[in-house]
DNA sequence: AAATTGACGATTGTTGACAATCGTCAATTT
DNA sequence: AAATTGACGATTGTCAACAATCGTCAATTT
């Protein structure tokens, strides 16, 4: 049924395919019916395969959702990375883009459908490992954006890396899924006012 | 038993004062016992009454646990309000002294007990005004702090208000019950470097 | 009359038997 | 031999009967 090519398909992507459409499966159905809803099962069944078949490409249901979740987040990061690279631009206006593309990319992945929000929970409550290294990572891209402000003269900061945790830190209201739900409704500073707050105290000594 | 005077006790605190013992007794079992392990039978037990008069109080367990998060947290704005009065001190350092107390009191009171954890849950799940009042008041009193530091030239801000909650919302991180325990073991700024990241930008213009 | 009681209906949590799912593995197919 | 299968034990979720708790109220006490 596939329109699989027998002869000479002997490429590295051979079980790496399958693995990668295994992938898309589970995210399509996480997303329609929820993480706890679909069974190793359905998504075996999905590629008419046996349920038992899926083990050998992720050692649990739990790797699954890390893999997905990892995805996810990769997405994130790449879209953040995009906005760092962009070295023409002033490096105060790369923290306006990349603070607002950090907040609308986590709002609408996480907040918006009520069945990423469950597998969101299941990964923190279970996998934080993969959150500590999504957070990670954007303290990396956020050091490096801040470093060249700094050495452009844009910015006056001590030490890069503290002032980008302090960054990431004062946004999480606008980036933890939990905060999102829970503030959305309270009287707070929009995303634009604390962003120029923190530019101004970036600028400062 | 109880050593009460019969004769003159007709004083205010007549039905206030039994108020007062009730939520004291409250509070106590909600941290010895947990808040959902407590029923207003064993409240009204340790003070030799009938489950049904605690109604006359409270309208219900939930107003119980309204009442008790409404002293906690009022403990709280209490003591920051101490600071916040304490005009003869540079605005700069009752800022830090602020946010130091927020976050210790904060911490030790949610999330130092177990017990203590489950009643906040409750309530932030099913009494957000309560919070909400208590968010409101923190915002009033740091916008105190921040518009007489703008007076006295300390701080250069333009909306003390929008500024307070730029603040207030920067460390969230640092008072919210679940960022504590979750943000535990996980790298980021210390509130002291976080509260000289944000002078930095109070100060700036 | 005001305060208090304790029994009571309505709602909510608990238990335990049952069903579904996870993850393994010897057997089968390619 | 490598890939795949599907049955299986162990764990986990589900549901319904049961127990406990919430909150009310007519009756009782002070």
């Amino acid at each position: 049924m596939t329109m699989q090519t027998p002869t000479r398909d002997t490429t590295a992507s051979a079980g790496s395919d399958l693995r990668c459409r295994i992938l898309a499966i589970a995210e399509r159905l996480f997303r329609d019916m929820g993480y706890r809803k679909t069974t190793v099962a359905d998504i075996a069944s999905v590629l008419r395969m046996s349920p038992g078949n899926v083990y050998r490409f992720f050692p649990s249901k739990k790797a699954l959702n890390e893999a997905v979740a990892d995805r996810l987040l990769g997405d994130i990061e790449a879209e953040l990375e995009r906005i760092v690279a962009q070295a023409d631009v002033p490096a105060a206006e790369r923290l306006r883009a990349f603070v607002a593309a950090l907040h609308r990319m986590s709002e609408q992945q996480f907040t918006a459908n009520r069945r990423m929000h469950e597998m969101v929970e299941v990964a923190m409550a279970e996998s934080w490992e993969v959150i500590h290294r999504h957070i990670e990572g954007v303290d990396r891209l956020l050091c490096r954006l801040v470093a060249e402000g700094a050495q452009s003269g844009e910015f006056a900061v001590e030490d890069p890396m503290v002032a980008a945790r302090c960054v990431h830190t004062a946004i999480v209201r606008f980036c933890h899924p939990a905060l999102i739900a829970q503030c959305a409704d309270e009287a707070g500073p929009t995303l634009e006012q604390m962003t120029a707050f923190l530019l101004a105290g970036l600028r400062a000594a």
